[in-house]
This record gives C-alpha cells, structure tokens and sequence, in this order.
DNA sequence: AAACCCGCCGAAACCGTTTTCAGGACGCTA
DNA sequence: TAGCGTCCTGAAAACGGTTTCGGCGGGTTT
C-alpha cells in the first residue's frame, strides 16, 4: 500500500523531529540550535542546521502561531476591482511589516456585503493578527463593527464610525495643491470639471479647489463646478461647454486624469495651445494615462503606498497596544509635466 | 495584574474549551456536536452550539490545519506591479476553490529574484497547498525548481522547463482572431505596429497576425510589422509612418490597446475616418483605454480571469494527484467596438 | 575527597483542534 | 437479575513546534 502511493504522493515537508532524529539530539535541543537560543554547544548546533540544511528544514509557520498567539498574517478584504488603489496599498503594507515579517491575506469581496462578511469569517478563522478594509472609493462605508477581535483599518474609504481607524487621500488638500501650481504658474481664469458629484472624492477636490481659488482673490471660471461622471466622455463634453461659456480660459482643473484626457483631446482638436493658452491638470497621476497624453498629464499623486505604508503602521501600533481612532488625512503630491508650465 | 492589562488588552479568541466548559462538556464532544459528527445527542448539540454562538466561537484554522496537514492556502506570487493581470487572475482563483474554502496569500516580488526567494520561503513556512506564479509579461521565466514541496502553477508567463505546469493566454490566436476579425469586415490593406520585439506577446500576436493574413491570401501593408514599444508615442510615430508608406491602408492593428490610442489620435490628426475608412484594433481589452477612446476601441480580450480559474484547477487537480505539466494555451476573445465596422 | 558550580541536554507540558477508543448509563430480553 | 446491545460521553493521543525545568557530567574550589 505504502510502495504504491508513495510513487506519485509528494514528500510530507520535513518536521523538526525528522532535524533531531538526524542530528541525532532531542527536539527540544534541535530547536533552541535553530533559533539561536542559549546553552547549546557550538557541535551539536553545526550538527543540527547542517541536518535542517540537508533536508531542507522550514519550520511549519502555523505550529509556532498556535503556541505564540500571533499568526503574522493581516487581511487586506479590498473591494476596488480594478486593484488601483489595493496593489500599492498591499506593496506598502509588506514594506512597512518588514519583508517577509508577516504575509497578506487578500480577499476581494467585489462591493458585495455577504461576500464581505464570508471573508471576515474565513480571515477571522485564520486568526489573522489584523485587517486593513480598502474601498472601492473615499465615500465613508460601514464600520465592520467595533467588536472586532482584531485591530482594523479602513483605507481609502473610512469608516463612518469615528471609532474606528481610518486612513484616507486628503482630498481637500489635493484640490488646494492643484490650484495653488496653477495659480503659481500664472493662471487666472481657472474652470473645474469634476466627476461623479455623488463621490467624496469629486465634492472634496472641489472644496479644497474653490477653498485655494478664494485665498488668492480668484473666482471659478464658468461659474460652477461640472459634476458629470468619471469618463473621458464626459470630458470631452464638459470641456467644449466651459470653453464656449468663458473666452478668456487659461486653465483647466480635471477631476481624474481620464476626464483629463477627454479635456486635451477637444482642446487640440480646437487648436488651442497646451499648456500656453490653457494648462490643464487632472488627479491620480494614472501613469497609463498621464505619460502618453499629449501633452504629458499633470497629475495629483495620492500617494497610494504611502498610504498602505501608514495603514499597516497604524495595525502594527494596535497590535502594541498604542490603538489609535479617527479618520488620518494623507497628503497628496503634485506631480510637473508637460500639460502645465514649470516654474511661475 | 490582569486587571490592569485587560483594560486595553484585546480578549484572546474565544476556543473550544471554552465553549466546552459553558456547555458543560468535554471538549471532544464540543467539537463533534459543532461538526455535525454523529452519536451527539440532540440536546447536547443544541446546547453547544449555544454556548459557540454566545461567545461567537471560530474554529482556529491553524489548529485545523497543522492536524490536517492541508491548510487551505494557495501562495499567490506575482510580478505584476500594476495588477492588471494578478487581480483577475486572483478573483479566477478565488471563484474556482469555491467562495472561502481557500484563502490566497498575495505577494508581490517586483521582479526581484532575491524578493521572490524571499516570499517562497515564507510562504512554505505556512504551508501552502499550492503555489501559483504570475510573471510581468508572457516571456518564459526560469523554473522555481521541480522539487517545490507543493504543486506549483505558472500562469501568464509560462516556466522554462516543461515538467513545470504553465497556463498562459494564446498571443498566436490572438493575433489570428484580429486579422480574421478585420477580414471579415471587408478590409484588405492591413498593417501591424506593436510593441517591444524582445517580449514574446508582440512577436507571437503578429505570428498569429501574418498566419490568417496569409491565410485569407492577402500580404502585410506596410512590408513589415513595425515593432517599437509599449507606449502611445510610438503608436503615434508609427502610424505616421505606415500611412505615409501605405496609401490605400485600409486597417492597422496594434499590438496592445495603449498603442492603438495613439494610432487613433493620429488618425484623428490626419481626419482619417475611423472606422469607415481605417479600421483600429488593439490587445488586452483594457475598459479605461478602449470605452473612452474616438471611436470606442475593438480589442482581443486575454480572459485573465479564466486564466485564474484555470490555474487554480489545476492546483487543485494536482493535489488531487492529477498534475498535468506543460505549457496549457487559453484562448482569446474578440471584443467589438466602434473602432471596426460590425459585420461584413 | 567532598562540595559546588556551570554548561549542556532532554523529558514534559503546552497551544487548539480532531479522532479513536474505552467505558458508563440505560433499556430490553431471557 | 443477569446479560446484552445501543447511545452517548470523555480521556487520551496526535499534529509540529517552543519553553521550562530537572538532571547529568565534568571541572574547580576547599
């Protein structure tokens, strides 16, 4: 019976036992070799790693968790399907725990509630040590409830109660730094084509926007924000709208950088010089988008790792008792390229 | 002491004890009545399946899973620092272990063979069931090496070695469901710009391309495809070059949707009617180039999510003791926009 | 030579779960 | 009332590690 599956069965990884055996020492005394305890001869642990070594030893991760309490893992449950916002938050998630410290569970529960709650029980089960819950946008999403047994972050999108602890792009701030590069660069008559006014994140930039236009004695050109929705489309449309409605435009802020390049598509096909007669800017600094326009997209960075970065520090700082509530603004970056002048 | 600690301490998971002593029992029968095992009495059952449901009681997986020797847990390691194609892959993977049987562990080793060490490691140290590599594009990637203590799958990039399993899109039949596509439409002058020549998906898109152009008894416009690469720059400069070449060019198919947007805006320069008198095609089907684009782009759509789903079959086929190995083709799909006339 | 210390090793307990198996309670028949 | 079978229940072993602690052997001190 033995002879017959052991044809096609794979080797069971080697066990600490199968080290000690070899090395012909107890476990006990096989593993304080291994991990550099005391009170073991220098022999008997060249004895003991040459043997591990030999039959390629990897302690079972999951049997030293069930002793210690803590598994090294966390949960990254992201709802944002196209992975924009959750690759570089998981990248600055393994870069903040250390690499290899801890490994990222990740679950994509699609926006789907139920779904959402079958990952929290399979993550839970796993005896993650913390979640992090990234949104498919910056609209404040329901609190997974405070009775959690774990330490969790919402990214991206906060949490709606002020419980909890939540890392999110300040937005306003982008708007603000947006406007503030191009006052810098000398425009005065500035329009602001948004997207979807029911998102967070359009409302926002244009608040931080407006808020900067009024600190340097400027009004919006076009004298109201378009809301639309996120699509070059409505670029392209919003863009011929405002352009008829103001003669004098010289700058035009973007919600996204898609509604951007909508926005640079019909300025060139009007003959109008960017960034001379118009600069234009959009937010996210996609680089798809961004690096290929022509000409090349000024963009608000969000900062997306930094943000993972900091959302894992904040898991890590509740797992050392140091919790923290509260929704933490993150600060966005501009990003200088061809569709804005350089310097004032 | 504990008094003090409990205040900010977070409570230790609820365990079987536990729920074994407010029922009343012995651990044993706990675990029997919550698994539906036999030879519980039906009172007993209920009343620990109270006692778990009043401390909210989740099984410790790693306790499970150490008994077992199967955890659960597939190592997802990728490449792909966008995510485009390590999230559909990811959801495929997802789909087909089934809603929360498998919990996946993503990690990202940018391309780094020392990272990507790195990550096997730990991800052995967890005990994976299994194991599947996604590459940044399709060239052939150097094995992990056969004698992985788990069933190792490759998709998108293929292994070197054929013992290994790869899954990987059909470029070659990718390339033929285009030029078939724009045959079938009624064009006959047909040029192909693409990207990088060192990337296999452009020289295997353009085999599959020359292939059916051949079949359908026509020739290349344009005397050669011209390779450049990834961006929509050269789309632009390489699509100037091939009208300036070819006068009665009636079709150009790029070889990825980023290079057909700056084939179109050229077009567009040139009042070139798009699809009336030129038709565009792309690769990859990447909704944010395509949907927005003048005309909406038509593209072959590379299934990533099949992919997935089929990678994960086949980890699951293997620790079933079924392994396949080789390189295993997943066809393509042909996505008709505006950019190419429907029909004949 | 007795007492003592110190360096090294291993038996045993532990973590949380599943599974096997021995045995107790109970009802039925002879 | 003894004997038997049927249900239940719980003690114990197992999984793969880590840690505590007791003990052994050898060298140094009185």
């Amino acid at each position: 019976m033995s002879g017959i599956e052991s044809a096609n069965a794979r080797p069971r990884a080697a066990t600490l036992r199968d080290v000690a055996t070899l090395a012909g020492v107890s476990v006990a005394t096989a593993s304080k070799a291994l991990n550099g305890r005391a009170n073991v001869h220098p022999d008997t642990r060249r004895r003991v790693t040459e043997a591990a070594e030999r039959i390629s030893f990897t302690p079972n991760t999951l049997a030293q968790a069930i002793l210690a309490g803590q598994t090294g893992t966390v949960g990254l449950l992201t709802n944002d399907l196209e992975g924009r916002f959750s690759l570089p938050i998981l990248m600055g998630a393994e870069d903040a725990f250390g690499a290899g410290k801890m490994s990222v569970f990740l679950c994509d529960a699609r926006d789907d509630a139920i779904r959402e709650q079958h990952h929290i029980r399979a993550l839970l089960g796993r005896r993650v040590d913390g979640l992090i819950v990234v949104g498919s946008n910056t609209d404040p999403r329901a609190t997974l409830g405070l009775d959690l047994p774990v330490p969790t972050v919402y990214a991206y999108a906060p949490s709606t109660d002020e419980q909890d602890c939540s890392v999110v792009p300040d937005n306003v701030h982008a708007g603000t730094l947006a406007i503030e590069h191009l006052v810098a660069t000398g425009k005065r008559r500035i329009g602001h084509i948004s997207g979807d006014v029911r998102y967070a994140a359009a409302r926002d930039r244009a608040t931080g926007a407006l808020a900067a236009l009024e600190a340097a004695g400027l009004e919006l050109a076009g004298d109201r924000v378009r809301f639309g929705d996120w699509t070059e489309a409505w670029g392209r449309a919003a863009t011929h709208s405002l352009l008829d409605q103001v003669s004098d435009l010289d700058a035009i802020l973007c919600g996204s950088d898609l509604i951007a390049r909508g926005t640079l598509d019909v300025l060139r096909d009007r003959g109008i010089d960017v960034p001379a007669r118009v600069s234009v800017m959009g937010f996210d600094n996609w680089e798809i988008l961004t690096s290929g326009a022509r000409p090349p997209l000024t963009s608000i960075d969000m900062n997306f790792e930094t943000l993972g970065r900091r959302a894992a520090q904040r898991v890590f700082d509740a797992l050392d008792g140091k919790s923290t509530v509260g929704v933490e603004l993150m600060p966005c970056r501009l990003v200088v390229r061809g569709s804005t002048a350089q310097g004032a």
